[in-house]
DNA sequence: ATTAAAATATGATGGTCGTAATATATTATA
DNA sequence: TATAATATATTACGACCATCATATTTTAAT
């Protein structure tokens, strides 16, 4: 067999790399098949012996995102010498940092309402994922999930606005105002 | 002059409607010029005597979508008999109704993260729609300005992940766990 | 070095978009 | 009723999209 095993399989990883990236940085419906592949190194023509199609894609760079996002949270958390963790996952999701790296950030923010508009494929994999993350923080936070999910709920919201707005010191106030507020919240 | 006086500028105001409809159900980018003139009775050729360009379009329908909302939200606090006043915002904003229908519901969950992508003018209009929403909110709530776009952080949070889950059950449990949570925040 | 399978590139198709130019229809006034 | 201004419709253009068919390149095994 030509090419060195796991070729193929390393070559859809970064397909789905890219595209979990351009997919946060552009949204969903501004990113096309054609840039994911050069993105990925590669010309468009070969997607299809990759991929069924475009949604597929979508739902696998999803659920790369969100497990990335977890495993970034988690090593800032690890991180952390002294206070609780939580404060420090909070710290990072509301940071102007997090904020400003759209393309390596928090898919919830970025693509969540896009996504309420996608196929079933599409949420099926999503709804599975935000469980995870649901969870992650309610562990982290150790509170029981209702709490972690209202949590996370206002993280998501925050980070939205502060996102949308065009002035940098509202911006700046919603971030802080959030996270003053969330960690005053745990702490009860 | 033909035409009764003011025609244009009602057909203007339907073409916006149609617009501001279509954009929170179906996203901006995903409507077409063509798609919004016909939900406004009309072919998409007049549409650039109308409008300089689809941008435009959407700067005038975020802000029509945003008075409308904070319109809505203010007959339902009218409509209250007894009570605070923000726990019938609340119930609204978070109820499964406004969750079901997107076209006629507050334009913060439904198109904030495509409006941080948007063009310099729409932020503007955007950022400056936001702030007199925080303002109402607040007021409403009784609370200083920080507190009250923590609040509607929440609540913006909370519907964009109850509309995004696949799964009614955790979407139903998403709205109820975030309502009780704002609810117990404004009473100290 | 040759071969043949696997991976990638090139090119094409039918569709839709935003935008613009031009033609047609409407209607208040004369 | 005729007119002329205004509003609306028809049609067209170039660009880009998702997808597919076909050609070319790459490379492990012979």
């Amino acid at each position: 067999m030509p090419y060195p095993e796991g070729h193929k399989l390393k070559v859809r990883g970064k397909i789905i790399e890219s595209a979990a990236q351009a997919f946060r940085a552009n949204g969903i419906r501004d990113i096309s098949v054609p840039f994911i592949m050069k993105g990925a190194g590669l010309t468009h023509g070969g997607f299809y012996s990759y991929f069924d199609n475009k949604d597929q894609l979508v739902a696998e760079a999803c659920q790369y995102a969100i497990s990335d996002t977890i495993a970034l949270l988690q090593k800032a958390a690890d991180e952390v010498k002294q206070g609780p963790k939580i404060d420090a996952i909070i710290d990072y999701y509301l940071s102007p940092y997090h904020r400003d790296r759209t393309e390596m950030g928090c898919i919830l923010p970025a693509l969540s309402s896009e996504i309420s508009r996608s196929s079933d494929e599409v949420r099926q994999v999503f709804t599975h994922e935000l469980e995870r993350m649901i969870a992650f923080i309610s562990n982290a936070a150790k509170v029981d999930t209702a709490t972690g999910s209202v949590l996370l709920s206002t993280m998501v919201g925050t980070l939205v606005l502060a996102r949308s707005v065009n002035d940098l010191y509202l911006s700046d106030n919603l971030l802080s105002a959030g996270k003053q507020h969330i960690k005053g919240l745990i702490k009860t």
